[in-house]
DNA sequence: AAAGGTATCACATCATTATGTGATTCATTT
DNA sequence: AAATGAATCACATAATGATGTGATACCTTT
């Protein structure tokens, strides 16, 4: 799965900026660059042909641009981690970029040491990006009143507190045993809250209650 | 808005851990330890007497943890910056923080440096978080536009695709014998699936396998 | 005082799950 | 050619779970 050295393919149409990182990557072990181009024209073709692991996007390219060429890698090979890489940190491209399957976000700036350890990242499964990025992206998530409005718990099965805290254990792992032992009640009490329980969730096994249980944010 | 030196109050209930920072602190220009708890239980008091500017706050702490500590924090003084730190790069507890209004989250093994970068980064409007948690909570993003571009579910615990399968008739409460039939193989096979994704969940039930692969996003 | 719901416990039985050991086939990687 | 991992099946046993039928005690509400 993870490859070594790791195969890159950069999209920069700045030339010095594109000839700085063949340099860098040339230079460091473990990277390899397999291809640099000044655009996302090709973008198809060439990743059929090389196969990279990871590529390192410019956003801002003539022609064909950084978000364009994205969505193009992801459609045809949606395993390749695509970090971008801009001068700007600018919220609509962040936002857009992460929505189509960008792994990271790098600004230019970035010093070499950090930029090679973001790409060692993308490609073992991380998502690379400054912490200002990331904060962007924490304001795209549900914020914590609206989480608050959306996360009360469903009590529409009229569940006992008895029965919801023994569904809450349930939830957590733990055997009837166990249960019985954490309420301080016999085995058979359990036994009969649960076969209560199911009448209520109208489910007929353990799997079935947890499952509800929580996509319905039971517990 | 941003004060000089950063203002913090640290909850950690493992005492050498506590008496670390407390000396990385102290010995950081820049960095003014003003408290330091062994639980959440009197956070609202102590927010509204030490007004610290970011908090580090510990998950996993006897009586009140951290995660109720967050929320009351946020419900009292939403400006507080608080950062998560924790062992542990546990799902459940990633979305619950972010969304509640976590600014970051670091692991316990972070670098007295980047610790420092970090809270640095959490004061000036930033969020720090390692490249794994960043994947994490772009998982948690809604892949809107294209159906094509879907992020992918979490597979750090490395299920097979048959495995994958049969854990996601077990969420959907099949039993071995309906799992057998629907996949058109025997009930032994089933189980022998099953053993191997207990160990790589490291779980012992379908109750537990269950609640893992929903909170985790597995499946 | 009666009725209804909750929480508790017991006994019984059958079904399902968990765990161990072992084996075969196929494809991929070394 | 050998090693590895995935997927398949079999047999066996112990533990756990599902379901049924009662029963007692304690609150509320009627």
């Amino acid at each position: 799965m993870t490859s070594y050295p790791i195969k890159i393919v950069v999209y920069e149409d700045n030339p010095d900026l594109r000839e700085g990182l063949s340099v860098l990557l040339k230079g460091s072990m473990g990277f390899e660059l397999i291809g640099a181009f000044v655009n996302c024209e090709k973008v198809a073709e060439q990743m059929q042909e090389l196969k990279p692991d990871v590529v390192l996007m410019d956003i801002d390219m003539p022609i064909a641009n950084g978000i364009k060429g994205l969505k193009t890698i992801k459609q045809i090979s949606p395993a390749i981690n695509v970090l971008m890489f801009t001068v700007f940190e600018d919220n609509e491209y962040i936002f857009e970029a992460i929505c189509s399957g960008a792994v990271g976000y790098l600004l230019k700036r970035t010093p070499p040491a950090r930029l090679l350890e973001a790409i060692y990242d993308a490609h073992h499964g991380g998502a690379p990006m400054t912490s200002s990025i990331a904060r962007k992206v924490l304001q795209m998530l549900p914020s914590q009143q609206n989480a608050m409005v959306k996360l009360p718990y469903d009590n529409s099965h009229n569940l006992t507190e008895r029965e919801t805290e023994i569904l809450s254990l349930l939830v957590k792992g733990n055997s009837y045993k166990m249960i019985a032992d954490k309420c301080g009640i016999s085995m058979d009490t359990v036994r009969s809250h649960i076969k209560k329980i199911y009448e209520k969730l109208h489910v007929h096994s353990q799997t079935e209650a947890v499952a509800k249980a929580i996509h319905e944010r039971i517990v």
